[in-house]
DNA sequence: GACTTATGTCACCGATAGGTGATATAAGCA
DNA sequence: TGCTTATATCACCTATCGGTGACATAAGTC
């Protein structure tokens, strides 16, 4: 909550930033549920007419917020923070660190998981353009790491679907401890998660 | 949209159904957003109270609606059709004809996705009732058929691990064509999944 | 027939939503 | 200094939300 009773700032740059931050912090308090106008203006302590005056509405606004956060992690976030020695690595060791790195990047980023979610129940023009960077992103990032294979395996669709797993754990872990007998809450449950991952790349990478 | 002009019925029974129904074709029409007690009523074409009166409120009512839905497959269906057949099969049969079962029964279920995508991001008391039941259904099916493995792996982790992909994918079908790279807009793209969820599970339960 | 109960409609409440027009005032410029 | 413009607030609009109390009427019971 800002103060609100100090003069106003008359600094369209400044307002600008608090309307921003102002929804990040909405949408880390009540999630995509509470973000309207009226919220977010409230949230701010502002006027909510500067949000059609300098966003041209609440999309523009989002719009605004997503530009300056980090959503996805970065190619070197996700090869576990040094992309030479990552390069490396054997294909079995960079799939675990890969996987590994996935998940901290996702646990540390409450928002993008929101978004996440939100993409699923809602697509429109910014969750598009969301999805669309993630999707350049990751696809960066494997083709620089995991193009050239020869195994004869399809690693594309390896790590895919073991990305597609990891997301939707969890983005669930928010709202659920148990998911099929898995403790999503625990870190003993995330070891069993690693566990299966890892063994499933060491079977599928190091044929017998 | 039920008719208004007639008077009216006077049977709780039919009328507690249109209110069911009402509830899934609004749901399916505007989705969750949409899905509020004048909207239902309105929908109904009658009035909101009897929501209050019959079912104690929107959660009740969307309760009985989960109900009488079969929006989580059943066991049979998970098992490819015939329970006595399933249990006969080898375990990486078992996993694969699950795999394959799991992936039709969502895809045929629209409105099973937008209540699973629904409680990613609004978890309040109607998507509680809705996460149990599968919960249990998940966990019976489990330890009905998968409990009683001594290979050593975490087939527990596995099964849910591919479950949750399973899952991910085919809701994100509902809103993008690509994702990764894998075409889930395709037959082709879902073999390459199908593709790689067997060759894990080969690699995994029948170790050498 | 008279009475009770169940079924249903209607009118309204306060809260909040998105959105707009009028007004005050500080800053920049002549 | 006086004028214009940008910044921000305020008051208000209509629509909808969840929710409730009062009332009408049909069905069932004695």
């Amino acid at each position: 909550m800002a103060a609100k009773k100090q003069p106003p700032l008359r600094d369209r740059q400044i307002t600008s930033r608090i309307l921003i931050s102002a929804v990040g912090s909405l949408l880390a308090k009540k999630g995509f549920k509470g973000l309207g106008v009226n919220a977010v203006a409230r949230e701010a302590g502002v006027d909510k007419v500067l949000i059609y005056r300098y966003f041209d509405g609440l999309p523009g606004l989002i719009a605004a917020f997503a530009q300056q956060e980090d959503f996805w992690p970065s190619p070197v976030e996700m090869a576990g923070g040094d992309l030479a020695r990552f390069s490396k690595l054997p294909l079995d060791k960079k799939l675990s660190l890969f996987a590994a790195s996935f998940i901290q990047a996702l646990k540390k980023r409450p928002l993008s998981r929101a978004i996440m979610a939100w993409e699923m129940i809602e697509p429109n023009e910014l969750t598009e353009e969301l999805e669309r960077v993630r999707e350049e992103r990751i696809m960066a990032f494997f083709q620089m790491f995991f193009a050239k294979d020869h195994t004869g395996i399809d690693l594309q669709a390896l790590v895919m679907l073991v990305g597609a797993a990891l997301s939707y754990l969890v983005i669930r872990s928010d709202n659920i401890d148990i998911y099929g007998g898995l403790d999503l809450a625990t870190d003993q449950g995330w070891d069993r998660i690693t566990s299966v991952v890892n063994m499933i790349i060491q079977q599928m990478v190091t044929p017998e």
